[in-house]
RNA sequence: GCGCUUGUAGCUCAGCUGGAUAGAGCAACGGCCUUCUAAGCCGUGGGCCACAGGUUCGACUCCUGUCAGGCGCACCA
């Protein structure tokens, strides 16, 4: 029973820390008066000349100790002798210091993987981790506008509950614009029952583009709109009757397009849910003289020195406008949940609306951190994509394009599997390279679409991580029907060099994912894991692993079955699936 | 005008918050399937990291300025 409790806490450590822990010991010992470890970090070399890990210690406390780098990383290096982690540590150039890791204790390491979950505990994970993405306007179909918002931070919130914080995901639909307006104008007056029957976002969307196309002649309709607008703000019961009913088919909609994309949310709290606590945010303001009227709106002025516009909180016919709404939903979640942090996961138009929204946020003393995770907005070569012009690509359409081209590779490079499967992996294919196109990227900078370059299938792609999977689950599969199934206890043996970076590559596992957090960037777990499968690639192209003699073939298939491992955790964490044959 | 953002190979992008000789994919060219899935692997060519200063042991990375593209800038979200 006891035990059973003890081996239940274990954490696997990540390479890094057990280094520095060590690292941190040898110190103490030579140099008993230093004390000051925030500079001690040990990290992996680019190149294996320089060993497995090194660290610049010496170098950046040179100064604090008064002594020359290089005797300092000759005093630490001696340290090193009889670890049990390190096999021999070397001091290089201007005083780097480079750490040769022992076999055994890396097989070891390996071995390891997959048993118990990693240790994050030296990260401060207390609180709620609030994730903001997808939010899609109620009555529009989803477009690939959507596409990275969702994507990105639904890997954001895989992420950090990967690493054992609470995440909460929450769409923050726009259900409560100006658009309700002018879609109970239209709904009353052009609507299409049998249209809006069969496909009823599509229908709600064209009575929109209508009135705006109506209403640039006829500035009469805006003015009708304004005054449904009221009534439904008012709480007029008919009004509220097509509200709800707007947002529910667009909700049964959009359910259709997250399933089929393997997008969850905790909570789907919309802007009207705030809409109680919005008068009560602009009285504080007021209050707190943070805000004050100009213009007969209200506004809170910022220091020249922020280089920011004014923020307007209440219009002068009384409105609240969005600060208002994403200050009430800081409100509401700073009093309902302890909080970490939140994010919020937009285009990057919206960074001055997301630096007001926290400075005011600051001045009301609600000083929990917030992120804004910018990414560049997708538009065609010769223009911006917007549902009034009607040119938008509608992410169903998007999806199931992927999966034709997906389904058509399959046909021809694996004639043979079932038809069935054919369709699943097509499905999984398909919607894999189009999250991964996403997710591999860092840019801020605006994204042009093509349907090439979004459903390629080669090099950094999903495809490609997944055809990787694939081998090595074959090459296990084949293992067992011979009797030789992997084995976790197998000894490790790194005769060639493939087998060894390989294996100092899946250490780097849990580092790409901490990384990936701490900036809010999923394509770091891309990288890694298309320079993993890389790795394994040559490692299979160059060495067999079945007709092996025993001793290393055990070996090698660990190795092989680690790398899966890890890969599929990887994916996963991305929000994409793999199979086990394509 | 003010602010934010981007500038790395022909194209698309990485570059681990300052480390050692700047990487990958695509495209081009040349190889590798009677061997564990060729959606793969190996090799060749291709670079004033926009430009100019500064900070230091060390800069693609940080600071300042210049040039160029994108975006935003009071009652839309």
């Amino acid at each position: 029973m006891m035990t059973c409790l003890i081996l239940r806490r274990i954490r696997m450590r990540l390479m890094e820390k057990i280094l520095e822990a060590e690292l941190a010991g040898i110190l103490k010992k030579i140099y008993p008066d230093f004390s000051d470890f925030s500079k001690l970090f040990v990290q992996k070399t680019g190149d294996n000349k320089f060993g497995d890990y090194q660290t610049n210690f010496a170098m950046t406390t040179a100064k604090t100790l008064g002594r020359k780098p290089v005797e300092i990383a000759r005093e630490i290096a001696d340290g090193f002798a009889g670890s049990e982690a390190v096999e021999r540590a070397e001091v290089a150039g201007p005083g780097f210091l480079n750490l040769f890791l022992r076999a055994d204790f890396l097989g070891g390491y390996i071995r390891g993987i997959g048993a118990s979950p990693y240790d994050y505990s030296f990260v401060q994970r207390d609180g709620a981790v609030v994730v903001d993405y997808s939010s899609p306007n109620i009555a529009k179909r989803m477009h690939i506008g959507h596409l990275r918002s969702t994507v990105i931070g639904d890997a954001i919130k895989r992420i950090y509950r990967f690493m054992g914080y609470d995440v909460v995901g929450d769409n923050h639909l726009g259900d409560w614009g100006t658009q309700f307006g002018k879609l109970i104008v239209g709904y009353r007056n052009w609507l299409d029952r049998a249209a809006y029957e069969q496909s009823p976002i599509e229908e709600l969307e064209r009575i929109y583009v209508e009135f705006e196309r109506r209403s640039e002649n006829d500035p009469a309709l805006a003015e009708t709109a304004r005054v449904e607008l009221k009534k439904l703000q008012d709480g007029d019961p008919v009004n509220t009757g097509l509200w709800k009913e707007f947002i529910d088919l667009s909700l049964k909609e959009y359910g259709k397009i997250y399933t089929r994309m393997g997008v969850s949310f905790d909570t789907w709290y919309g802007e009207s849910f705030y809409h109680g606590l919005m008068p009560g945010v602009v009285k504080t303001l007021m209050d707190k003289g943070i805000a004050k009227v100009s213009e007969d709106a209200v506004v809170v002025f910022f220091d020249e020195s922020e280089h920011l516009p004014p923020c307007l909180v209440q219009k002068k016919d009384g409105a609240f406008l969005y600060a208002t709404s994403d200050l009430a939903c800081i409100k509401y979640r700073r009093e309902n949940y302890k909080l970490n942090r939140i994010i919020y996961v937009t285009d990057d138009r919206q960074s001055d609306h997301f630096r007001q929204v926290f400075r005011v946020s600051e001045l009301l003393g609600w000083n929990e951190p917030k992120s804004h995770v910018p990414f560049g907005f997708m538009k065609f070569a010769d223009g911006m994509f917007s549902t009034r012009k009607g040119n938008v690509i509608p992410l169903d359409s998007l999806l199931e394009e992927a999966v034709k081209r997906a389904r058509a590779v399959i046909d021809e490079k694996n004639p043979n599997l079932p038809e069935e499967e054919k369709d699943n992996v097509a499905e999984r294919v398909g919607v894999g390279a189009v999250k991964y196109a996403d997710l591999s990227k860092n840019r801020v900078s605006m994204v042009i679409f093509d349907w090439d370059k979004m459903l390629s299938f080669e090099g950094n792609t999903a495809p490609y991580l997944m055809y990787t999977y694939a081998r090595i689950r074959s090459m296990l599969r084949k293992a067992e029907d011979a009797g030789k199934a992997c084995r976790e206890d197998a000894e490790m043996f790194f005769t060639e060099d493939a087998e060894r970076s390989l294996a100092l590559l899946l250490t780097q596992f849990p580092v790409a994912v901490m990384k990936a957090a701490e900036t809010f960037s999923p394509n770091l777990i891309a990288d890694y894991l298309f320079e993993l499968c890389q790795g394994y690639n040559s490692f299979y192209n160059a060495l067999p692993v079945l007709k092996e003699k025993e001793s290393l073939m055990y070996s090698r298939l660990l190795l092989s079955e680690r790398v899966s491992r890890i890969l599929k955790t990887g994916l996963d964490i991305l929000g994409v699936e793999c199979v086990e044959r394509m």
